[in-house]
DNA sequence: GTCTTAATTCCGGAAACGAGATCTTTTCAT
DNA sequence: ATGAAAAGATCTCGTTTCCGGAATTAAGAC
């Protein structure tokens, strides 16, 4: 039994997918088949059931995601128990608005339980932005959106700049577009029926790659708004196409499923300064591997 | 972080020692030597400190210590309740002597408070012995000492039994010749300054090993005695030399520091009827392999 | 029925692992 | 002191395991 076969099985059982869970522990989909079922021979028992296509915990798998959650969180603790020295000051963390609700909340929980006596800035922004916070240590690192090659090419200062900082995927994004209720499906940008794309910052990564994708076939307007509930509301009017990654979505709960079209995934990387490793920053980077595609109730060892 | 590399980790600990944990655990030393490097360097911190050929635990290793117990426990309590069907009813377990004072004694208070439900029913005798009540299913199982290759082919009868059974290496004996105080070293039988040797039941595999050994060079005759705490006494007189396996030796205290010759390692083997695995039998299997190596002092999760 | 999507199976290259040989250092005996 | 023995570390090599991509199969949607 390999704790890297319990986070896929943990990923699995979460996203009761085996191509989801492939993508949130970075992995491709046959080797995350291939895991499980290790995991199930070397269990003599059979976690999932597999009715057509649905992955559904059975019995058992269910009694065992209780014991990964917790070897998954008895693990991260040894590790931070061993820290020859305990992490303390202030660290400061930027991180883009869609993080920071869907993502992080876990995670800085159990970061503050770990180390209380650490003092967390967090500073919300743009990807642009707060890579450019890193580099001239106003930040000490940051969670930002990773730009698609061709959007890298284009912005060679962006680009430049990721070179200079070290850099770790940490989460993956399925980024949607969201349509009005009541919009037919579309297949590209050409097909909209709305009167503007809505979306944060212009430094937003989000913002740039559906713009990319929009322009390609119309001439869209983009209106900034200040929050991704802001741009809900607007996509609510029926007049405006959202953007957002489906975390986000899946947590706001709105009323009617609504219509949405997928710009593919993007990476969530975790940047920081190359050999600019304060022991706050060390734990952090643990913590936040941890949670990488885990359940958000968090064990209690 | 590996449970394989927790189970050598927890080995090391124990034994103080990469050559002992590597016989312990049944791999080759610098497979271990790796093994706690990649540790050490995936945790960033030093768990033993090599002064000169001892390895002692530094203070991260003894927290570390504390959590690789709780691990390998909680692995084992998820891997026994996803069990499909509750073992119940009675499971016949033959052993050694030996192994019923050394090393059962861990892994049969675990396996009582795992499932209570099963009464064990523990049977002492020789592995000549045992291993035909195994066949004949007067026992389910059995841990006995496998005899040396060329012991083997001498006792073919033993040998065809034994092929008949399914077997697996569990534990690793160093057997020993225990000298009275004040016998000088030895290098072979010859050395023998004793009017006889000490050992249990004509069927045990130690007694043989030791006579194989020692009619090589001298005709000594074996005294038969009931219980190792009598062998020990009969070495006491001056007179006889014992038999017995390290770690029983290690249990009882010896006052003083007993001149001991090494026949080698043994190793003591589970076997069972191919194709008869009750439920009871693999939970007893595994908390058996679980316990493998491990500090006697059982976590408490 | 066809198309799409998801899971599994199969296969080749890459990385990790384990065993043995060698080397270095410590310890013990002479 | 000196040599021998033992233990740990290092190196190399053959094997196994693991991962990723392509092909295959199966289920659901239109």
């Amino acid at each position: 039994m390999d704790l890297s076969s319990i986070e896929i099985f943990l990923a699995v059982a979460s996203d009761r997918s085996v191509t989801k869970a492939a993508k949130a522990v970075g992995r491709v989909p046959s080797n995350v088949t291939t895991r499980i079922q290790q995991l199930e021979e070397d269990l003599n028992v059979s976690l999932f059931s597999r009715d057509g296509k649905k992955m559904t915990l059975t019995r058992e798998g269910e009694t065992f995601l209780a014991y990964a959650n917790r070897l998954m969180a008895l693990a991260l603790e040894a590790r931070q128990a061993v820290r020859p020295l305990a992490p303390s000051g202030t660290l400061r963390v930027g991180t883009m608005e869609s993080t920071a609700a869907s993502r992080l909340p876990a995670a800085l929980t159990q970061f503050n339980q770990m180390w209380p006596d650490v003092s967390l800035h967090l500073t919300m922004g743009a990807s642009r932005d707060l890579t450019r916070d890193v580099l001239s240590d106003a930040l000490d690192c940051a969670l930002i959106a990773r730009p698609p090659k061709a959007m890298r090419e284009e912005d060679s200062g962006f680009d430049a700049e990721l070179k200079a900082l070290e850099m770790e995927p940490v989460f993956v994004e399925d980024l949607l577009i969201v349509l009005p209720s009541g919009h037919p499906s579309i297949k590209s940008a050409a097909d909209l029926r709305v009167g503007s794309l809505a979306a944060l910052e212009p430094g937003c990564t989000y913002r740039r790659i559906a713009e990319n994708w929009a322009r390609k076939s119309s001439a869209l307007p983009t209106s900034e708004l200040g929050s991704y509930h802001a741009i809900l509301a607007s996509v609510a009017t029926g007049n405006t196409a959202g953007v957002m990654p489906r975390s986000v979505l899946d947590l706001m709960h709105w009323p009617t499923p609504v219509q949405t079209h997928q710009l593919g995934p993007v990476e969530t990387l975790l940047v920081y300064r190359k050999n600019d490793r304060p022991s706050a920053f060390s734990a952090f980077h643990e913590v936040l591997s941890a949670t990488k595609g885990r359940d958000i109730r968090l064990a209690t060892n």
